[in-house]
DNA sequence: AGCGGATTGAGAACCGGTCTCGAAACCGAT
DNA sequence: ATCGGTTTCGAGACCGGTTCTCAATCCGCT
Protein backbone atom coordinates (compact mmCIF):
# COMPACT_ATOMS: atom_id res chain seq x y z
CA UNK A 1 0.00 0.00 0.00
CA UNK A 2 2.95 2.41 0.08
CA UNK A 3 4.78 3.97 -2.21
CA UNK A 4 8.23 6.07 -3.04
CA UNK A 5 8.07 9.54 -2.03
CA UNK A 6 9.79 12.65 -3.35
CA UNK A 7 12.67 14.40 -1.75
CA UNK A 8 12.77 18.07 -2.92
CA UNK A 9 10.75 20.96 -2.44
CA UNK A 10 10.49 24.78 -1.95
CA UNK A 11 8.02 26.28 0.13
CA UNK A 12 8.71 28.57 3.15
CA UNK A 13 8.90 26.36 6.34
CA UNK A 14 7.12 28.06 8.84
CA UNK A 15 3.66 29.55 9.91
CA UNK A 16 3.01 28.63 6.20
CA UNK A 17 0.33 25.72 7.55
CA UNK A 18 -1.58 28.25 10.10
CA UNK A 19 -2.20 30.77 7.55
CA UNK A 20 -3.40 28.43 5.18
CA UNK A 21 -5.27 26.70 7.39
CA UNK A 22 -7.14 30.37 7.89
CA UNK A 23 -7.78 30.79 4.45
CA UNK A 24 -9.60 27.29 4.17
CA UNK A 25 -11.44 28.30 6.71
CA UNK A 26 -12.45 31.42 5.36
CA UNK A 27 -12.83 30.25 2.08
CA UNK A 28 -15.15 27.18 3.40
CA UNK A 29 -17.28 30.10 5.40
CA UNK A 30 -17.98 31.81 2.13
CA UNK A 31 -19.66 29.06 0.30
CA UNK A 32 -21.13 27.58 3.09
CA UNK A 33 -19.32 24.79 3.79
CA UNK A 34 -18.85 22.94 6.89
CA UNK A 35 -15.43 23.36 9.04
CA UNK A 36 -15.33 19.59 9.74
CA UNK A 37 -12.47 17.84 11.74
CA UNK A 38 -11.76 15.63 8.77
CA UNK A 39 -11.48 18.88 6.57
CA UNK A 40 -8.86 20.22 9.01
CA UNK A 41 -6.91 16.99 9.41
CA UNK A 42 -6.47 16.21 6.22
CA UNK A 43 -5.55 20.05 5.29
CA UNK A 44 -3.32 20.00 8.43
CA UNK A 45 -1.45 17.41 6.64
CA UNK A 46 -0.83 18.59 3.54
CA UNK A 47 -0.53 22.54 4.85
CA UNK A 48 2.58 21.07 7.29
CA UNK A 49 4.16 18.94 4.79
CA UNK A 50 6.72 19.43 2.03
CA UNK A 51 6.83 16.49 -0.31
CA UNK A 52 3.91 16.23 -3.15
CA UNK A 53 1.75 13.16 -1.18
CA UNK A 54 -0.21 10.71 -2.56
CA UNK A 55 -4.01 9.84 -1.10
CA UNK A 56 -2.30 6.95 0.44
CA UNK A 57 0.39 9.38 2.29
CA UNK A 58 -1.97 11.41 3.87
CA UNK A 59 -4.05 8.22 4.55
CA UNK A 60 -0.73 7.23 6.31
CA UNK A 61 0.14 10.32 7.92
CA UNK A 62 -3.35 10.60 9.32
CA UNK A 63 -3.17 7.32 11.33
CA UNK A 64 0.19 8.08 12.73
CA UNK A 65 -1.56 10.84 14.46
CA UNK A 66 -3.87 8.94 15.34
CA UNK A 67 -6.57 9.98 13.70
CA UNK A 68 -8.65 8.61 10.49
CA UNK A 69 -10.54 9.27 7.40
CA UNK A 70 -11.99 7.36 5.44
CA UNK A 71 -10.40 7.01 1.55
CA UNK A 72 -13.34 8.48 -0.13
CA UNK A 73 -13.41 11.62 2.33
CA UNK A 74 -9.36 11.89 1.76
CA UNK A 75 -10.30 11.94 -1.82
CA UNK A 76 -12.74 13.86 -1.79
CA UNK A 77 -11.48 16.71 0.61
CA UNK A 78 -8.10 16.61 -1.63
CA UNK A 79 -10.32 17.31 -4.32
CA UNK A 80 -11.91 20.08 -2.86
CA UNK A 81 -8.57 21.81 -1.49
CA UNK A 82 -7.69 21.76 -5.59
CA UNK A 83 -11.14 22.81 -6.04
CA UNK A 84 -10.72 25.91 -3.84
CA UNK A 85 -7.12 26.44 -5.18
CA UNK A 86 -5.27 25.89 -1.91
CA UNK A 87 -3.77 22.28 -3.30
CA UNK A 88 -2.24 21.54 -6.85
CA UNK A 89 -2.44 18.06 -8.04
CA UNK A 90 0.15 16.17 -10.22
CA UNK A 91 0.74 13.03 -12.09
CA UNK A 92 4.26 11.98 -12.23
CA UNK A 93 3.07 8.63 -14.21
CA UNK A 94 3.41 6.37 -11.15
CA UNK A 95 -0.03 5.42 -11.54
CA UNK A 96 -1.32 8.11 -8.93
CA UNK A 97 -1.70 11.46 -8.41
CA UNK A 98 0.27 13.60 -5.82
CA UNK A 99 -0.65 16.68 -3.69
CA UNK A 100 1.05 19.17 -2.85
CA UNK A 101 0.13 23.00 -1.34
CA UNK A 102 -0.43 25.42 -3.34
CA UNK A 103 0.80 28.70 -1.66
CA UNK A 104 -0.59 31.91 -3.89
CA UNK A 105 -0.26 31.92 -7.84
CA UNK A 106 3.37 30.90 -7.61
CA UNK A 107 3.54 28.43 -10.56
CA UNK A 108 6.23 26.21 -10.60
CA UNK A 109 7.63 23.20 -12.74
CA UNK A 110 8.83 19.76 -12.32
CA UNK A 111 12.03 17.72 -13.28
CA UNK A 112 11.40 14.08 -12.38
CA UNK A 113 14.48 11.47 -11.86
CA UNK A 114 13.13 8.24 -13.59
CA UNK A 115 15.35 6.44 -11.54
CA UNK A 116 15.13 7.15 -8.11
CA UNK A 117 11.47 8.97 -8.06
CA UNK A 118 13.48 12.47 -6.75
CA UNK A 119 10.91 15.62 -7.68
CA UNK A 120 12.38 18.70 -7.87
CA UNK A 121 10.91 21.99 -8.96
CA UNK A 122 11.63 25.08 -10.99
CA UNK A 123 10.92 28.23 -11.94
CA UNK A 124 11.50 29.95 -15.32
CA UNK A 125 9.62 33.59 -15.86
CA UNK A 126 10.23 32.96 -19.36
CA UNK A 127 7.98 29.63 -19.51
CA UNK A 128 4.93 31.71 -18.48
CA UNK A 129 5.39 34.29 -21.33
CA UNK A 130 5.78 31.43 -23.62
CA UNK A 131 2.71 29.49 -22.88
CA UNK A 132 0.81 32.31 -22.83
CA UNK A 133 1.96 33.41 -26.26
CA UNK A 134 1.07 30.35 -27.24
CA UNK A 135 -2.42 30.31 -26.07
CA UNK A 136 -3.46 33.33 -26.97
CA UNK A 137 -2.19 32.88 -30.57
CA UNK A 138 -4.52 29.66 -30.58
CA UNK A 139 -7.62 31.46 -28.94
CA UNK A 140 -7.62 29.48 -25.72
CA UNK A 141 -7.96 30.31 -22.44
CA UNK A 142 -5.90 28.71 -20.32
CA UNK A 143 -6.21 27.05 -17.06
CA UNK A 144 -3.67 25.46 -15.81
CA UNK A 145 -0.83 23.91 -17.61
CA UNK A 146 1.86 21.15 -17.11
CA UNK A 147 5.49 21.36 -17.46
CA UNK A 148 7.26 18.01 -16.80
CA UNK A 149 10.99 16.96 -17.80
CA UNK A 150 11.30 13.29 -17.63
CA UNK A 151 15.10 11.98 -17.09
CA UNK A 152 17.73 11.37 -14.52
CA UNK A 153 19.41 13.11 -11.90
CA UNK A 154 22.93 13.76 -10.44
CA UNK A 155 22.27 13.10 -6.93
CA UNK A 156 22.85 9.19 -6.58
CA UNK A 157 25.94 7.49 -7.79
CA UNK A 158 23.19 5.04 -9.27
CA UNK A 159 21.61 7.57 -11.16
CA UNK A 160 24.93 9.33 -12.67
CA UNK A 161 25.78 5.68 -13.72
CA UNK A 162 22.15 5.45 -15.89
CA UNK A 163 22.45 9.42 -17.12
CA UNK A 164 26.02 7.64 -18.60
CA UNK A 165 24.52 4.17 -20.05
CA UNK A 166 21.39 6.63 -21.38
CA UNK A 167 23.75 8.84 -23.38
CA UNK A 168 25.51 6.27 -24.51
CA UNK A 169 22.90 3.65 -25.49
CA UNK A 170 19.78 5.16 -25.56
CA UNK A 171 16.65 4.13 -24.12
CA UNK A 172 16.96 0.38 -24.84
CA UNK A 173 19.99 -1.27 -23.48
CA UNK B 1 -15.92 1.04 -23.67
CA UNK B 2 -15.57 3.69 -26.03
CA UNK B 3 -14.14 6.81 -25.40
CA UNK B 4 -13.87 10.62 -26.76
CA UNK B 5 -11.30 10.91 -29.62
CA UNK B 6 -9.09 13.70 -30.48
CA UNK B 7 -9.11 15.88 -33.48
CA UNK B 8 -6.35 17.66 -34.18
CA UNK B 9 -2.73 16.52 -35.43
CA UNK B 10 0.75 17.46 -37.70
CA UNK B 11 1.51 14.28 -39.04
CA UNK B 12 2.79 14.31 -42.82
CA UNK B 13 -0.08 12.55 -44.09
CA UNK B 14 1.26 10.11 -47.13
CA UNK B 15 3.66 6.95 -47.48
CA UNK B 16 5.02 7.67 -43.41
CA UNK B 17 3.40 4.74 -42.30
CA UNK B 18 5.05 2.29 -44.88
CA UNK B 19 8.51 3.82 -43.38
CA UNK B 20 7.79 3.71 -40.22
CA UNK B 21 6.75 -0.09 -40.55
CA UNK B 22 10.60 -0.48 -42.00
CA UNK B 23 12.11 1.45 -39.34
CA UNK B 24 10.05 -1.05 -36.89
CA UNK B 25 11.28 -4.25 -38.50
CA UNK B 26 14.69 -3.37 -38.57
CA UNK B 27 14.69 -2.27 -34.87
CA UNK B 28 13.03 -5.38 -33.84
CA UNK B 29 15.54 -7.54 -36.08
CA UNK B 30 18.39 -5.36 -34.74
CA UNK B 31 16.79 -6.52 -30.99
CA UNK B 32 16.51 -10.07 -31.97
CA UNK B 33 12.59 -9.76 -31.36
CA UNK B 34 9.87 -11.02 -33.34
CA UNK B 35 8.06 -9.30 -36.25
CA UNK B 36 4.46 -11.20 -35.75
CA UNK B 37 1.29 -10.64 -36.81
CA UNK B 38 0.00 -8.48 -33.90
CA UNK B 39 3.01 -6.22 -33.90
CA UNK B 40 2.64 -5.79 -37.60
CA UNK B 41 -1.18 -5.22 -37.15
CA UNK B 42 -0.93 -2.83 -34.22
CA UNK B 43 1.63 -0.86 -35.63
CA UNK B 44 -0.11 -0.45 -39.05
CA UNK B 45 -2.66 1.11 -36.98
CA UNK B 46 -0.69 3.18 -34.87
CA UNK B 47 0.77 4.69 -38.09
CA UNK B 48 -1.51 5.05 -39.93
CA UNK B 49 -3.66 7.20 -37.95
CA UNK B 50 -3.54 10.98 -37.25
CA UNK B 51 -5.12 10.46 -33.82
CA UNK B 52 -4.20 10.23 -30.22
CA UNK B 53 -5.36 6.50 -29.96
CA UNK B 54 -6.26 4.61 -26.91
CA UNK B 55 -5.42 0.96 -26.17
CA UNK B 56 -9.17 0.25 -26.69
CA UNK B 57 -9.03 2.44 -29.85
CA UNK B 58 -6.59 0.43 -31.03
CA UNK B 59 -8.43 -2.82 -30.44
CA UNK B 60 -11.41 -1.30 -32.00
CA UNK B 61 -9.91 -0.57 -35.05
CA UNK B 62 -8.23 -4.25 -35.31
CA UNK B 63 -11.55 -5.36 -35.34
CA UNK B 64 -12.85 -3.09 -37.80
CA UNK B 65 -10.07 -4.36 -40.06
CA UNK B 66 -10.87 -8.00 -39.34
CA UNK B 67 -8.03 -8.58 -37.12
CA UNK B 68 -7.73 -9.25 -33.63
CA UNK B 69 -5.18 -9.24 -30.68
CA UNK B 70 -5.93 -10.03 -26.82
CA UNK B 71 -5.70 -6.71 -24.99
CA UNK B 72 -2.46 -7.69 -23.27
CA UNK B 73 -1.24 -8.03 -26.19
CA UNK B 74 -2.28 -4.32 -27.55
CA UNK B 75 -0.84 -2.83 -24.54
CA UNK B 76 2.30 -4.87 -24.31
CA UNK B 77 3.25 -3.87 -28.14
CA UNK B 78 2.44 -0.03 -27.37
CA UNK B 79 4.39 -0.26 -24.86
CA UNK B 80 7.23 -1.88 -26.82
CA UNK B 81 7.08 1.41 -29.38
CA UNK B 82 7.13 3.62 -27.04
CA UNK B 83 10.38 1.95 -25.92
CA UNK B 84 11.53 2.44 -29.86
CA UNK B 85 10.97 5.45 -29.93
CA UNK B 86 8.56 4.88 -32.56
CA UNK B 87 5.38 6.11 -30.19
CA UNK B 88 4.81 8.95 -27.85
CA UNK B 89 2.75 7.84 -24.30
CA UNK B 90 0.16 10.79 -23.34
CA UNK B 91 -2.02 11.32 -20.85
CA UNK B 92 -4.79 13.67 -21.09
CA UNK B 93 -6.47 13.25 -17.26
CA UNK B 94 -8.93 11.25 -18.95
CA UNK B 95 -8.38 8.42 -16.87
CA UNK B 96 -6.33 6.17 -19.48
CA UNK B 97 -3.28 6.78 -21.81
CA UNK B 98 -3.33 7.54 -25.26
CA UNK B 99 -0.74 6.73 -27.93
CA UNK B 100 0.36 8.66 -31.18
CA UNK B 101 3.55 7.79 -33.93
CA UNK B 102 6.38 9.42 -32.45
CA UNK B 103 8.22 10.56 -36.12
CA UNK B 104 11.57 11.08 -35.87
CA UNK B 105 12.46 13.09 -32.79
CA UNK B 106 10.34 16.45 -33.44
CA UNK B 107 8.85 17.26 -30.25
CA UNK B 108 5.83 18.65 -30.04
CA UNK B 109 3.07 19.82 -26.84
CA UNK B 110 -0.71 19.89 -26.22
CA UNK B 111 -3.34 22.27 -25.47
CA UNK B 112 -6.40 20.33 -24.08
CA UNK B 113 -9.75 21.87 -23.81
CA UNK B 114 -11.36 20.50 -20.86
CA UNK B 115 -14.62 21.73 -22.50
CA UNK B 116 -14.65 19.51 -25.16
CA UNK B 117 -11.62 17.39 -25.13
CA UNK B 118 -10.18 18.48 -28.53
CA UNK B 119 -6.41 18.81 -28.34
CA UNK B 120 -4.44 20.40 -30.53
CA UNK B 121 -0.36 20.56 -30.67
CA UNK B 122 1.68 23.18 -30.69
CA UNK B 123 5.95 23.62 -31.16
CA UNK B 124 7.60 26.36 -29.85
CA UNK B 125 11.74 26.12 -30.28
CA UNK B 126 12.01 28.31 -27.22
CA UNK B 127 10.78 25.72 -25.47
CA UNK B 128 13.28 23.51 -26.31
CA UNK B 129 16.15 25.87 -25.31
CA UNK B 130 14.75 26.83 -21.90
CA UNK B 131 14.05 23.08 -20.78
CA UNK B 132 17.29 22.71 -22.03
CA UNK B 133 19.00 25.14 -19.77
CA UNK B 134 17.23 24.28 -17.35
CA UNK B 135 17.84 20.70 -16.85
CA UNK B 136 22.01 21.79 -17.57
CA UNK B 137 21.58 23.50 -14.65
CA UNK B 138 20.49 21.57 -12.29
CA UNK B 139 22.64 18.09 -13.80
CA UNK B 140 20.24 16.35 -15.22
CA UNK B 141 20.27 14.42 -18.22
CA UNK B 142 16.38 14.97 -20.06
CA UNK B 143 14.58 11.50 -21.64
CA UNK B 144 11.49 13.34 -22.55
CA UNK B 145 9.45 15.78 -21.56
CA UNK B 146 5.62 16.66 -21.00
CA UNK B 147 4.32 20.67 -22.21
CA UNK B 148 0.92 20.38 -21.41
CA UNK B 149 -1.76 23.48 -21.26
CA UNK B 150 -5.44 22.90 -19.90
CA UNK B 151 -7.93 25.25 -20.52
CA UNK B 152 -10.67 26.19 -22.88
CA UNK B 153 -10.42 26.27 -26.81
CA UNK B 154 -12.79 28.92 -28.77
CA UNK B 155 -13.97 25.54 -31.64
CA UNK B 156 -17.44 25.35 -29.95
CA UNK B 157 -20.09 27.73 -28.86
CA UNK B 158 -19.97 25.73 -25.74
CA UNK B 159 -16.36 25.98 -25.09
CA UNK B 160 -16.54 29.78 -25.77
CA UNK B 161 -19.43 30.44 -23.58
CA UNK B 162 -16.85 28.64 -20.82
CA UNK B 163 -14.11 30.74 -21.85
CA UNK B 164 -16.52 33.48 -20.61
CA UNK B 165 -17.33 31.53 -17.84
CA UNK B 166 -14.09 30.66 -16.76
CA UNK B 167 -12.66 34.36 -16.81
CA UNK B 168 -15.77 36.10 -14.87
CA UNK B 169 -15.59 33.37 -11.98
CA UNK B 170 -12.82 31.47 -12.28
CA UNK B 171 -12.16 27.90 -10.79
CA UNK B 172 -15.38 27.39 -9.15
CA UNK B 173 -18.71 28.75 -9.79
C1' DA C 1 10.19 -30.29 -40.94
C1' DG C 2 11.91 -29.70 -36.35
C1' DC C 3 13.58 -27.14 -32.46
C1' DG C 4 14.17 -23.66 -28.68
C1' DG C 5 12.68 -19.62 -27.10
C1' DA C 6 9.68 -15.63 -27.28
C1' DT C 7 4.89 -14.17 -27.89
C1' DT C 8 0.08 -14.58 -27.53
C1' DG C 9 -4.57 -14.49 -25.34
C1' DA C 10 -8.49 -15.45 -22.18
C1' DG C 11 -9.50 -14.38 -18.06
C1' DA C 12 -8.25 -13.42 -13.40
C1' DA C 13 -6.01 -10.23 -10.58
C1' DC C 14 -4.68 -5.71 -9.34
C1' DC C 15 -5.18 -1.11 -7.89
C1' DG C 16 -6.29 3.77 -7.91
C1' DG C 17 -10.26 6.02 -7.56
C1' DT C 18 -15.55 6.69 -7.20
C1' DC C 19 -20.16 5.61 -5.58
C1' DT C 20 -23.74 4.23 -2.17
C1' DC C 21 -26.49 5.05 1.58
C1' DG C 22 -27.33 4.77 6.53
C1' DA C 23 -25.08 7.02 10.47
C1' DA C 24 -22.89 10.96 12.38
C1' DA C 25 -21.44 15.73 12.51
C1' DC C 26 -22.15 20.57 11.59
C1' DC C 27 -24.26 25.01 12.33
C1' DG C 28 -27.68 28.46 12.72
C1' DA C 29 -31.86 29.33 15.05
C1' DT C 30 -34.62 28.66 18.94
C1' DA D 1 -28.13 23.81 25.41
C1' DT D 2 -30.73 21.75 22.14
C1' DC D 3 -33.27 21.07 18.12
C1' DG D 4 -33.65 20.14 13.19
C1' DG D 5 -32.44 20.41 8.49
C1' DT D 6 -28.66 19.83 5.75
C1' DT D 7 -24.22 18.22 4.71
C1' DT D 8 -20.52 15.19 5.36
C1' DC D 9 -18.58 10.82 6.70
C1' DG D 10 -17.14 6.01 6.07
C1' DA D 11 -17.16 0.91 5.17
C1' DG D 12 -17.30 -1.53 1.61
C1' DA D 13 -19.04 -2.50 -3.00
C1' DC D 14 -17.96 -1.22 -7.38
C1' DC D 15 -15.58 0.51 -11.66
C1' DG D 16 -12.41 0.60 -15.48
C1' DG D 17 -7.84 0.73 -17.14
C1' DT D 18 -3.86 -1.93 -16.97
C1' DT D 19 -0.99 -5.93 -15.72
C1' DC D 20 -0.29 -10.77 -14.67
C1' DT D 21 -0.60 -15.87 -15.48
C1' DC D 22 0.62 -19.77 -17.97
C1' DA D 23 -0.55 -23.17 -21.41
C1' DA D 24 -0.87 -23.04 -26.37
C1' DT D 25 1.01 -20.99 -30.30
C1' DC D 26 4.04 -18.65 -33.40
C1' DC D 27 8.65 -17.05 -35.01
C1' DG D 28 12.97 -17.58 -37.03
C1' DC D 29 16.64 -20.43 -37.80
C1' DT D 30 18.87 -24.83 -39.32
Amino acid sequence: MSNPTTTVSTRPPLGCAAVMMQVLRGELRERELPFTHQREAIAQVLFESTRHLSADDVAAALRQRGEHAGKATVYRTLALLVELGLAAEHDFDEGFKRYETQVGAAQHDHLICTECGRVSTFHHPELDRILAEVAAEKGFETITRQVKVFGTCSESATCREAQRTYRETGPIS
